[in-house]
DNA sequence: ACAGATTCATGAAACGTTTCAGAAGAGCCG
DNA sequence: CGGCTCTTCTGAAACGTTTCATGAATCTGT
């Protein structure tokens, strides 16, 4: 493989000039420059990032770690982490957990070794040893789609107590009672939160008494909700409307409900969560909370390249907390439609 | 940052020993392993991969490019690929171009100075300077989704001329004689390739004439789809079916005609391509073209893997070119319903 | 007790860059 | 012409690992 010593050999001139004309090329005259370059064109020379970055320091990569792919939410916050790290000329290479941990504990465990510039998180693990390893690993990272304190780092997430919350009352403001919450695992705070505020709508409901079911999905795709929505046709009293944690689980749900003839949103209304693209050309278009995706990822990337940047001159960086407030896309799942 | 140097001294032990800990433990006596380890521990060493790969020559890390992450068919194509890497203790990174030439050949690039193990294409580009670029640095490579000469690399693709002759006879045996098809950027193979089958099944078809009218998208993504519907509901005479060289395209043709009252499939058959969960799941769940895409990713994983190893200990390697077949699956969007 | 094996640890060279102090030459001023 | 500054280039020292030849110590069998 060709490397720079061949190029300087080769255009007559020190391995030093050649790293200028590449790296510093103001530095070197404008004959040299030419000739260096047109050696490079010629032999195909490319640059070992691994010497580079070895001496240099600084890698120019920005990573993603994400929950799931398959939930096209996290391709949302890719694209707009991307959109701001180009624009600071980093790349941005994707790693995906798929919500298992130990995958997502060898990414991080990658990641570190790699000593990339920086790190968007998004992971299932809160405390766990591949976690904290990560953290102690002192590379910066900011926490995507999690609140945490202010203290231990930045983060960019959406309230999701809030998000349950308006989910839970806009069915019992259409008068539902008989209400299932099918959640997904409850080890992602996510879930958990979620949840909380779906307990919060019920109790800050005013009479009568709702009676909610929960159900928990194992995971948070479409083929879970489907399983989910086969639960909630054999319960009986079966319940009049369903949250689903996520808009993927509220597919498979109305899928469900589709095939064995249950009319939505007559007999079963559906909420989702995302509002994903997919959930407004569903069979039933679906009732969805709204979380700004791609403003999560590239706020989330800016916020990093704040950190990687002030680290390196100032001695403070001063950790923010960005919390986006969800919004509710009312559509056919929950609406009886006239006539 | 602690490097290798700080746990020797720590240890009381040479800097040899440490990487023999870390890399070879069997050349170390128990006792000063355990002695090596938890100093590693307690000092949080982390070993720097960039002066690893310097020395060492490989890393540890295959990519995979592709198109557009918005697609479901890539995420999967992801997870197949995921599932042979880790198989061989490969991580995989994913860069996602989303169609645009630059930010391919940027992570191209960047890719190439990375020294990756290999790398999985499935790039607008076929013959630009950044692939070009690419290709002269040797890095191993095969390319997914687009067939390419045997004597160039290793590919796997689906047969995309025989699935858009597939989905083309569909409508034709059904009786439709103004079809429509809505094609993507032509730049891409597969949409050329699509068109070709097109083309040979109307050529092949039986009389009497059909007439197709061809829409080109701008894009291969719901929003895309949904102008071609909205152009296609202003035809006159509006044709009685179209095929979609995409489900996402699909599903934007499809919320367009849903929107302005248009019966699917009575007024107007729709077919897509990929058969990506959502299709079935759709306002009218959707016939589509369905690819193996896992399998795809799977199968282009597992060529690289056999081609990065066989270079190392052989001097041939016999590039292979792997074709699936694709399938046609039948939905409510073609199918009149009885009753 | 001794040669030969075997086990374990060491020290230094190498990997391909970047960076920096300084040399060489050119241009300018007094 | 001598002393400046500027521009352009050079050579060598790092960066943090892996790897390998070598050496020391212990074991094995006779």
């Amino acid at each position: 493989m060709v490397g720079i010593k061949d190029v300087a050999r080769r255009a007559g001139v020190s391995i030093g000039t050649v790293s200028n004309v590449v790296n510093r090329p103001h530095l070197v005259s404008e004959a040299t420059r030419t000739r260096v370059l047109s050696v490079i064109q010629e032999l195909g020379y490319v640059r070992d990032e691994s010497a580079r970055q070895l001496r240099a320091g600084r890698s120019r990569i920005m990573a993603l770690l994400v929950l799931d792919l398959g939930n096209p939410f996290f391709v949302d916050v890719a694209r707009g982490a991307e959109q701001a790290a180009h624009g600071a000329g980093l790349s941005v290479i994707t790693c995906n957990s798929g919500q298992r941990v130990d995958t997502e504990a060898a990414y991080l465990a990658m990641l570190a070794e790699q000593r990339v510039r920086g790190v968007l998180l998004s992971t299932v693990d809160t405390e766990g040893e591949g976690l904290d390893r990560f953290r102690r690993s002192g590379i910066p990272h900011v926490f995507v789609d999690r609140k945490v304190p202010g203290d231990q780092a930045c983060s960019v997430s959406v309230d999701d107590v809030a998000g349950g919350e308006l989910a839970m009352r806009h069915l019992v403001e259409a008068g539902h009672t008989r209400i299932a919450f099918v959640n997904g695992p409850t080890v992602l705070t996510q879930c958990r939160d979620r949840q909380a505020g779906v307990d919060a709508a019920l109790a800050s409901a005013p009479p009568p008494q709702r009676h909610l079911s929960v159900l928990d999905a194992t995971g948070l795709d479409v083929a879970s909700g489907r399983d989910a929505g086969a639960r909630l046709l054999g319960m009986s009293p079966r319940p009049t409307a369903v949250f689903c944690a996520n808009d993927l689980l509220a597919l498979g749900v109305l899928q469900a409900m589709v095939t064995a003839g249950v009319r939505v949103p007559e007999e079963m209304a559906i909420v989702g969560y995302d509002d994903i693209e997919f959930a407004g050309a569903a069979a039933v278009p679906l009732t969805s909370v709204r979380q700004p995706a791609v403003r999560l990822g590239r706020t989330a990337a800016e916020l990093l390249i704040a950190e990687t940047e002030s680290t390196g001159e100032e001695r403070q960086h001063e950790h923010r907390t960005v919390v986006f407030t969800p919004e509710l896309v009312v559509r056919d799942s929950t609406r009886v439609r006239r006539g």
